[in-house]
DNA sequence: ACCTGAACACCGTTCAAGT
DNA sequence: ACCTGAACACCGTTCAAGT
């Protein structure tokens, strides 16, 4: 339905004929870099979800033939690498708070706002990803604060494991949500609340409609996280 | 390398002359029905991983044609939600104690342990899902647990969705780990922690080699589950 | 009613060739 | 050095046909 979506630049059916009407020396082809590559990829997810990520399509939509990517990114994922890698660059690290667990809430809740920003990216945590970088730093300043807070090295891991990990599942779950349009990334909705059958699940009846319907998934992952920092901030003492 | 498997049973070619010498009436020819589609593609996932899971392989392992699943499944992303709930049905939903929290946790550690055994299944939840009953009683019990635990309506989703998004979330990060073999699904290695810059990320230094070498995950996300439900703790009072 | 076979519109990726 | 084109071995799914 879309599937035209690639030539809409026009950069490809330039004239063959008419000489000295060619355009003077404009550079036409821009030059294919890892850069542009990763950067339509993350546009492309951002736009219409991780589903639709395929090397044909982004090839479309750099005006290119696929094969052209494999002279820069060696397999898609490689390429799923250096997306996540890109987008974690975004996050800021500067401690903005002097107490250690402050500083590390802020940053916490900028790689959520950063998994908000960029839908679908969350999910390739769920392959095998190799780090990058710029996830290398995420990582380091998360352990930094924790280390600074008075954790000990093993302690400040594993706790840097639950926190990035309630990050990533609260992106998955968080989305699911019944009947809401263009909630799942398909467009797929889930009626589950609707008729209920209150005597097989007496709790879902009478709790079920706060499970979507109630504040938006950023402030209900900001009151999940505050725990998680309270029972650590509870184990240190 | 394969691709033979789904012949092994030898149900396919059974002799075409010979006559007099058939089975006498046993029915070679199993019949199709959704709870065996769905209890071999939780197999297959099972064995080899979500990424290998196609109706073309399914119907090799069943001795069918692909389009024979068609009958009973009406497309992937329903096998999905089947597959997903068929092993929620494995849950011990029976509260093992008296106080509400201590069964709760007794039942989040059960679903871990569920995705422990069926690895891969995790990930299904970072598609778009439509619950089944399995599905519904699970969260039903939670839902409960948090009720009787003295959680109004309204904090008792945000707790289920804290704890059920920790736990899918643990299960993705969890798996990735560099260099220790069949870590990730398909194998791939993420060897990050050999040869870091110590300069740029010092804390990953100190404390990276405690993010995958030290107690298994199991332990771990017993530990951080504690963090959450001590947190939960705190917050009633 | 249930299964098959051929076909369509996609994939990632390899190989040999073009400029 | 960088891109193209054709091809291979896969996908999910539709359609028309077999029994």
């Amino acid at each position: 339905m879309s599937e035209t979506s690639g030539r809409r630049q026009g950069g490809r059916n330039r004239p063959t004929a008419w000489v000295g009407f060619e355009e003077p020396a404009a550079p036409e082809r821009v030059p294919l870099t890892r850069r542009r590559i990763v950067e339509a990829a993350v546009a492309l997810v951002d736009g219409d979800g991780l589903a639709v990520l395929s090397f044909r399509r982004l090839a479309a939509e750099l005006a290119v033939t696929p094969m052209a990517i494999y002279g820069h990114v060696a397999d898609k994922d490689q390429l799923l690498d250096l997306m996540l890698d890109y987008v974690l660059g975004e996050v800021d690290l500067s401690p903005a708070h002097p107490e250690p667990l402050v500083a590390l809430r802020a940053l916490i809740l900028d790689v959520d706002r950063l998994f908000e920003r960029h839908r679908g990216m969350a999910r390739i945590y769920g392959g095998s990803v190799r780090l990058g970088p710029n996830g290398l730093r995420v990582i380091d300043a998360v352990l930094g604060h924790l280390l600074a807070a008075g954790l000990r090295p093993k302690a400040a891991a594993a706790a840097f494991l639950d926190l990035y990990g309630y990050t990533v599942g609260h992106h998955q779950l968080g989305r699911v949500a019944p009947e809401s349009p263009g909630a799942g990334e398909g467009g797929k909705a889930s009626p589950f609340l609707s008729a209920l059958p209150a005597v097989e699940v007496p709790h879902l009846a009478r709790a079920g409609r706060y499970l979507f319907s109630g504040p938006p998934r950023a402030e209900r992952f900001e009151r999940g996280l505050d725990l998680l920092l309270d029972g650590l901030r509870a184990a240190m003492d």
